[in-house]
DNA sequence: CTTATGCACGAAAACGTTGTAGTAAAATTG
DNA sequence: CAATTTTACTACAACGTTTTCGTGCATAAG
């Protein structure tokens, strides 16, 4: 690579000083008129850019802001990143973006990267190893020296730090009465293992549901996916062991795999299976039919990540963490039933 | 958030200098090693970590690389990501992400930001607008500069740059034959406008595929889909004009709503039309039928991209730029005819 | 003619680190 | 016991900026 020109070289070519180039370039009317001039077009041909780090460091801050997802080819997480994006760009930040791949060690490296002063803040969602392990030491260190940190999606309540979250309970919940309210009696649950925070959450909207509308929850029409093995050959159990009439799945893979095993053992949907998924994605959109879901806003869920965190970063004062809380909506599509 | 420890701060606790508290953390047995261990342990406790930005500025170089994409919503662009942060992360380097979101502008302003030292070097997909502009002087001022620059997939051939790509020509061509050979001879193609070099060499081999086995290409079995309408629309209208018996689509959206606007017209799929996507992604695979495609293998292609950036950066000698080109396979699902 | 006021620039510190080149004092050697 | 080596440290420059505080010199004011 062609070495890069600096204030330094410039201050050679024009035998001044290098606090004059800079002066210069900034148009401090310090330096005289001519001079600026000449630097300024000297400088533009060379195409003169400041050294990032060497301001960085001046300055003591990096305008970038780091996120660590558990995993990018996912819709939600694309959505949210976009939306961290979206603001941090407008007001003139970058973003740093590493996977932990949903593995805690690759989260405690990463973490661990980020807090050696590249960047002035962090935003993160929680992996599923990490959940599982229960292990969230790396966090609270962050915490403990008060290091600007937001949590989306999959959090941990106890910290005490920004968190934007969808309202996983009363998504559950309306998906679930829609799927009652429109006739369904036997409705299956289509989850992850418990451990999955939002997977607990969903289920316990689901549970509720039936109970505010009478029916019992029945373990036997539960699949909790293990994510090890075929999710596919997982459905086809629970319809050998009790067809549905209804599947609430907490994702838009479960509930189109679902849908079309439902399909595969002859039923029709919505007319013999209604289904309902999480998460408006491509696959929803372009299931046949096209899949009713509960849609949770990660593009805004981004947005208000970032927001909460450049204004944290920016404050002088210390500001009491908040909890964001987004609400989802039900898009009715046509794998369900209708009034 | 706390002020950061540095090696000042722990040379005024012990009283020594900051070379001293340097050398003790680096282990060097220039210092003795009871004021070393004293000094490590004080370290540890209180989580001193080097602060990045100096220690690049010093070593000049960052050990990150950047990467600008159109999108991120979009399986094969994450899967690249992910190929690269694979070989990133395992050769010692991060890696930090820009959206240009398919705009022009944005995409200037990326390449620009890169380029003030905070990359060592770049990876780079080109945005659908730039391509339609044709204006490629941002990508131009890099090479002129000899900064490190792998191009992948949506590339330009003028560019005298590390380049990865697909074999599309072979790929369209594979998959029309494979058309061709299952009993299909009204071939419709659904692909991008022309501008967009991947849709355009797709639809070359799909010209040609068709020419090798007798066939005549016919306009009115084409359509290029503008985005800015309803892709459905536009599919819907080459129904009315022409009811093809075989659908060559350059990417999984087209196909799979190519496949919908079939059955909902009445087709059998594959019996009656058979259908090809390109790129591999869930929602092929969840199509009912699950779709036949060309897989562009994309993890691959980003760990490629990531190796040759690599090489290139950490090499002291100048490197001729190489032009990989990955082949694709052609992966037969159920929507297309058995031979 | 002296003193203030601009003007146009330079010197130097600072950000946090690394590495080379010293330098006292202690230990070893002849 | 002087000469040499080793030990255990410090000083300083460098990376590329920014910014504060000078400082000569010319011009204007009193």
């Amino acid at each position: 690579m062609r070495p890069k020109i600096t204030l330094k070289k410039i201050a050679k070519e024009f035998e001044v000083s290098i606090s004059t180039v800079s002066k210069a370039l900034k148009d401090s009317n310090e330096i005289s008129k001519d001079l600026r001039e000449k630097i300024q077009a000297f400088a533009k041909l060379y195409n003169y850019k400041p050294n990032s780090l060497a301001v960085r460091l001046q300055n003591q801050q990096t305008k970038v802001i780091g996120v660590v997802v558990p995993d990018i080819v996912h819709h939600f997480f694309s959505m949210v990143i976009r939306g961290i994006e979206e603001v941090t760009n407008k007001r003139g930040y970058n973003v740093m973006i590493c996977l932990s791949n949903e593995s805690f060690d690759k989260e405690v490296m990463n973490i661990d990267m980020f807090t050696n002063g590249s960047v002035d803040g962090l935003i993160a969602s929680i992996s599923k190893e990490t959940q599982r392990k229960n292990d969230y030491s790396h966090f609270k260190n962050l915490l403990e020296d008060d290091f600007p940190l937001v949590m989306f999606d999959r959090i941990n309540e106890d910290f005490n730090c920004d968190k934007v979250i969808i309202d996983d309970v009363s998504g559950a919940m309306n998906a679930t009465s829609h799927l009652i309210e429109t006739g369904c009696e036997k409705i299956a649950l289509v989850t992850t293992p418990n451990e999955i925070t939002v997977g607990a959450l969903r289920k316990k909207g689901y549970v509720k549901a039936l109970q505010s509308h009478g029916l019992e929850a029945d373990t036997n029409l539960m699949v909790e996916v293990n994510e090890k093995q075929s999710i596919r050959e997982q459905i086809e159990e629970l319809f050998d062991r009790n067809v549905p009439d209804g599947i609430f799945a907490v994702n838009e893979v479960y509930a189109v795999t679902a849908m079309n095993v439902a399909r595969e053992k002859g039923f029709k949907i919505p007319e013999d299976i209604s289904v309902i998924g999480f998460t408006d994605g491509p696959i929803s959109q372009l299931a046949l039919p096209p899949l009713t879901t509960v849609v949770q806003h990660g593009f805004t869920m981004g947005k208000q990540a970032a927001e909460l965190l450049l204004d944290r970063i920016e404050s002088k004062e210390d500001i009491q963490p908040q909890k964001i809380v987004l609400s989802t909506n039900l898009k009715i599509r046509k794998s369900t039933k209708s009034v």
